[in-house]
DNA sequence: AAGACCAGACAGACCTGTCTGTATTATCTC
DNA sequence: GAGATAATACAGACAGGTCTGTCTGGTCTT
């Protein structure tokens, strides 16, 4: 018995195609081992062959995301890039259809930071690496937004986003992100012109 | 016996203090009715006594924490305003000191809204109505610092104020205070400008 | 034969909510 | 004052369910 089989396996993608599923519209906590085992039609040893323990499936679940909310986003940000050539307004117009998209429950990363409470816990390390890396996303954004860089504006506008996104899954609206586009894009504009 | 007892009651209190402290340090889902009554001394019939339910004691927690809330930031902006007089600075100053609050693990309304997921639970619901509230008392701070009434500026106020909020609790920082009081001063002086 | 998988029992802990029974205190009646 | 009544709170057993994680055994494919 290999401790962990075949990182390309098919029960494997199963699993985390479910617990992402179940994790981001329940929660973590909510969402026992057995719900997932039984929506993914997978044993309860296979899934424990893979994932040593479910604090190791939320964090691989995390990965796993990370990289659907990447691809999201570039091709989103490519197919409104055509009409608006700035990114930074394209970017928000990716952000509003994420918020209308069925099942939207927010940032995945927030809530399960919230979720797990604990600082310490892996998830919780997972989701500051995460931001960091997304902050650096904004950075790009805004330097060729602003023209230079501008140390100031990038942590600004992500403290929009992330306004945005927990606004949005309050009020269950999309409005915050035309509120934060506008917002960014004056933040931009007094940058330029100051 | 009466289904519930005195509305001001010792016990009562010693729950409801009890369980919002526990409620806000570790999360709704992950403290149990156990734990509330151990450390609050008080039985269990006693709590469901007072408290039908669990999600009934979850919405009375979060009625409990608004008051003390509101109580934290008028006083904080009363102890800040004497330096500056402008409202809008003396509230971000508050804001930074309870980032910078031992036990400082965000708004207790998100935190408690992501772990329900559901938005139809009461809690959500008065979650919901919370930041209401809360954007009333934004909307005052902006009017008082521009002027007049600004119907788009409150809402990205209060979206920065929700991302600093966020920002700071993920990498257990302050900073993001002082990044949103900077925006919103931005927004603001340009909104008077132009 | 071996690796990967499925099915499901099992242990031990924890969850919410109900219930029995007792102690304390305040109030009302005589 | 003395006794009765009712409200409040205590302690803790209990039911029925869920949780994670382990384990046994069977199946299928290569």
């Amino acid at each position: 018995m290999g401790r962990t089989p075949a990182a390309a396996s098919e029960a494997r993608q199963r699993i985390l195609d479910t617990a992402d599923r179940l994790f981001y519209a329940e929660g973590v906590r909510a969402v026992g081992i057995d719900r997932v085992i039984a929506e993914a039609g997978v044993a309860k040893a296979t899934l424990y062959a893979h994932f040593p323990s479910k604090d190791d499936l939320i964090v691989a679940t995390l990965r796993h995301r990370e990289a659907s909310v990447s691809e999201f986003f570039r091709t989103a940000m490519e197919r409104h890039g055509r009409r608006t050539r700035d990114k930074l307004r394209a970017f928000f117009a990716a952000l509003k259809d994420w918020f209308q998209s069925p099942g939207f429950r927010g940032c995945a990363f927030i809530n399960a930071a919230v979720e797990l409470a604990d600082p310490g816990h892996p998830g919780s390390q997972y989701v500051r690496d995460y931001k960091e890396r997304f902050r650096g996303m904004i950075d790009g954004l805004v330097e060729g937004a602003v023209g230079t860089a501008h140390a100031k504006l990038t942590p600004a506008v992500a403290i929009l986003v992330e306004g945005a996104v927990v606004t949005a899954v309050i009020h269950q609206s999309a409005d915050a992100a035309d509120v934060a586009r506008d917002a960014a894009l004056a933040l931009v504009a007094g940058a330029k012109g100051g």
